[in-house]
DNA sequence: GACCTGCTGCGGGGTG
């Protein structure tokens, strides 16, 4: 049962303050707040009854913390909570340092013990927390797993006086295994201490709050207080600005820095952020680091030459620790105007202040994250939210391929934007096992209980546990493959102890985080290796890719060996590997699909991209693709079923299954060795045959290894969970349906 | 031609 509360009652705000502490009430004075915040007075009640779970939902990071910590800390000063603690999880070292200091100088007087506990804090401080477990510890999930592995004993009396659970940026954990992980930590800490403990989210405004309710406990039965903080008549100014690719300029020999030779549009973009931002402190975002450090120093050397002091920072995963706080201390220094040009890394995190506006250069990740982007931009003296998007399209020629006539990346702009404009966002992705994560889990359980029988193991993690997708069946065979892979062995009175490899993952530091480093392939031809790739979508055999400027033939996939073997490829139009950003939702390409058909220009396009996207409204009619489904251009046909990514791996793997070597390009599905009856044969053979089997179709993709400890796991159970989490037989079947009409 | 997050215990040596 979910509650939504939106508008309360005046009376009731008036009492939420003289709920709390006089202690607390004091130190509200002292901040010189006259009144407290929207979401900090309705706050209050819940929290300070404890007994529901409570989410707060708001756009600034500011007042969210105090809105969970004023009644919280109200709480921990009575009598009877002298020996209490309260657990605070966040996913970010950075913010459990920001919000160290911020609650240290509350908490301080109040004579409540502060304890941060991440990887860079030393043993030291530690154990002072393991001695006299009391008052706030700010903690991590990664530090959270070390504890149950190295302190599994300990657990029940260290939260036995466990009063709440505070999870900050909830919305960060929500559809990722370091998300499964921690749902499985909060049970498990429950479980230990035989009791339910209040759960309280604190994010930033999210599309679905019963989503974000089920996530935060998911056993589909307990009531969540829900606290939307209403941003009331924010004005949002948009602009898309539309950019033609062409050649670079001639760079004399001889110039210092001749190297640098990239294509003038993106000199254009960069003159434009120059001129329209410098004087202010903005947020560029630029997707990818490649990109964030050729910007980064463009705008460096436009101040250099006009004699300014410089004004641009990067700021992405790859750059040290140092710079990247040097860059944060700037921009939250409102005495010079700063802009950071970065890639996610500054969608969530320390409260920067106050920033004029957001630039995204080229298409966002996601609905989601052009939110959480646009959230950055904070808002406190009610001025407009301003977002600048900047979107390049190629030069079109008689060989130029159909994305690039379609102009994709502008309309999926566009379509994006309208979908923001509904308040709309993309649902985490449902249905995965997190078999990866189940592996890390049960060797961290047989740790903490030095040793679990099956049956403790199933009803902890699987029955009662947020694995609940995995049945009984199906965690035997699971167990038994553990066995098989030397993780967990029997003993002789049937309790489950590691195995010799379980052993050793689990006494390496590594093992505390459910996720891993993107995983690379060498790149081989011949004896040669031209390089490696991450991999984080399927490669399949007989797959065409270009890399290092030459088009190859995927030859091979060895997943032990992590090796793709390649050969030259001659003719076709091989597909570029790795296409567009992330997983297209089905939403944005219906969206998409709108976007074409209509005669609408959105008023937020400026005259670029108002012609490219007539010229795109002009090839699809030449295609007639508002009815067409195949289209050809040269030797390759082309499907379009207008869904997002899930859909159309589903589909190409099916078409594969059918001997047709399709490939998901993102907007359609390529196919090169068939033609338009061929394909249509293969589709209506494939519609006969009903609702696809994802479990068949998964097996044949050569590499399902993507998480973690997914290299543990038999194909047969690795094929369940892809099939679960990566294909869609419902989409893919309906797809077929409305294609063949 | 995406991107991001995180990590123990212990021993040895140095400093205050």
């Amino acid at each position: 049962m979910t509650r939504i509360v939106l508008h309360p009652s005046n009376s009731e705000e008036s009492q939420a303050f003289f709920l709390l502490d006089e202690k607390i009430r004091r130190w509200v004075w002292e901040q010189g707040w006259t009144v407290l915040r929207d979401a900090q007075e309705r706050a209050v009640a819940p929290i300070l009854a404890g007994d529901t779970d409570v989410i707060i939902a708001a756009a600034t990071a500011a007042g969210k913390t105090e809105a969970a910590f004023l009644p919280i800390c109200s709480k921990l000063l009575s009598k009877e909570n002298q020996n209490s603690c309260v657990v605070y999880l966040s996913p970010l070292k950075a913010l459990i340092n920001d919000q160290f200091s911020r609650m240290e100088q509350l908490c301080e007087r109040l004579d409540i013990a502060v304890h941060p506990w991440h990887g860079d804090i030393s043993g030291s401080k530690k154990s002072r927390f393991l001695k006299k477990p009391n008052g706030i510890l700010l903690i991590t999930p990664e530090s959270v797993e070390s504890l149950f592995v190295n302190h599994g004993n300990a657990i029940p009396q260290l939260f036995e006086n466990l009063l709440y659970i505070v999870v900050d940026e909830l919305h960060s954990f929500i559809g990722s295994e370091r998300g499964q992980q921690l749902q499985s930590l909060l049970h498990r800490i429950e479980c230990a201490i035989k009791r339910k403990v209040p759960r309280i989210g604190l994010s930033a405004t999210i599309g679905d709050m019963q989503l974000a309710s089920q996530f935060l406990r998911p056993d589909g039965v307990s009531e969540t207080e829900m606290i939307v903080s209403t941003t009331t008549g924010q004005e949002l100014q948009l602009l898309l600005k539309g950019y033609l690719q062409k050649q670079p300029p001639l760079v004399l020999a001889g110039e210092a820095e001749a190297d640098l030779q990239p294509d003038g549009s993106l000199l254009d973009i960069g003159d434009n952020l120059f001129k329209t931002l410098r004087g202010s402190s903005n947020l560029i975002f630029a997707n990818s680091r490649n990109r964030v450090e050729f910007f980064a120093d463009l705008l460096r050397k436009r101040c250099v030459e006009q004699q300014l002091p410089n004004e641009f920072w990067p700021h992405h995963g790859s750059l040290s620790k140092e710079l990247r706080e040097d860059a944060e201390a700037a921009i939250k220094d409102k005495s010079c105007p700063v802009s950071i040009v970065c890639t996610s890394t500054l969608e969530m995190g320390i409260d920067i202040g106050s920033v004029a506006s957001i630039a995204q250069v080229g298409v966002p990740p996601s609905v989601a994250s052009m939110r959480q982007r646009l959230g950055r931009s904070g808002r406190r003296d009610g001025a407009p939210a301003v977002l600048r998007m900047y979107i390049q399209e190629d030069a079109l020629t008689e060989k130029s391929d159909l994305a690039d006539c379609l102009r994709a990346g502008l309309v999926q702009t566009v379509a994006m934007v309208r979908l923001l404009l509904e308040k709309w966002y993309e649902p985490p992705p449902a249905g995965g096992l997190h078999l990866s994560t189940l592996v890390q889990q049960m060797l961290s359980l047989i740790a903490q209980c030095g040793g679990v029988t099956a049956v403790q193991a199933y009803n902890v993690l699987c029955k009662n546990g947020p694995f609940s997708l995995v049945g009984q069946q199906m965690f035997t065979a699971f167990l038994r493959n553990l066995g098989e892979q030397r993780l967990i062995m029997q003993a002789s009175d049937g309790l489950l102890l590691h195995g010799q490899i379980g052993e050793r993952i689990v006494n390496h530091y590594s093992f505390y985080t459910a996720f891993s480093t993107v995983e690379e392939y060498r790149l081989v031809s011949g004896d040669r290796t031209l390089g490696t790739l991450p991999i984080d979508r399927p490669v399949t055999e007989g797959s065409l890719l270009i890399f290092g400027g030459r088009r190859w033939l995927v030859e091979e996939v060895d997943s032990a060996k992590k090796v793709i073997v390649l050969k030259p490829s001659k003719g076709g139009a091989p597909p570029v590997f790795g296409g567009q950003a992330g997983w297209v939702h089905d939403r944005i390409r219906q969206e998409m699909f709108v976007v074409y058909s209509e005669s609408h220009v959105p008023t937020f396009l400026d005259a670029k991209a108002k012609t490219l996207l007539a010229e795109a409204r002009v090839n699809f009619s030449r295609f007639s693709l508002e009815s067409k489904r195949i289209v050809t251009q040269g030797s390759t046909a082309h499907l379009f079923c207008w869904m997002g990514d899930r859909v159309l791996d589903t589909l190409a793997a099916m078409l594969r299954s059918k001997g047709i070597k399709a490939t998901n390009e993102g907007i359609a599905i390529a196919v090169f060795n068939a033609s338009p009856v061929e394909i249509q044969d293969a589709l209506r053979v494939l519609l006969a045959e009903g609702k696809p089997d994802t479990y068949e179709l998964a097996r044949s993709v050569e590499n399902k290894v993507c998480q973690k400890y997914d290299l543990f796991l038999s194909d047969d159970l690795l094929s369940r969970d892809y099939a679960a989490s990566k294909l869609d037989a419902e989409g893919a079947y309906n797809a077929l349906k409305n294609m063949l009409n």
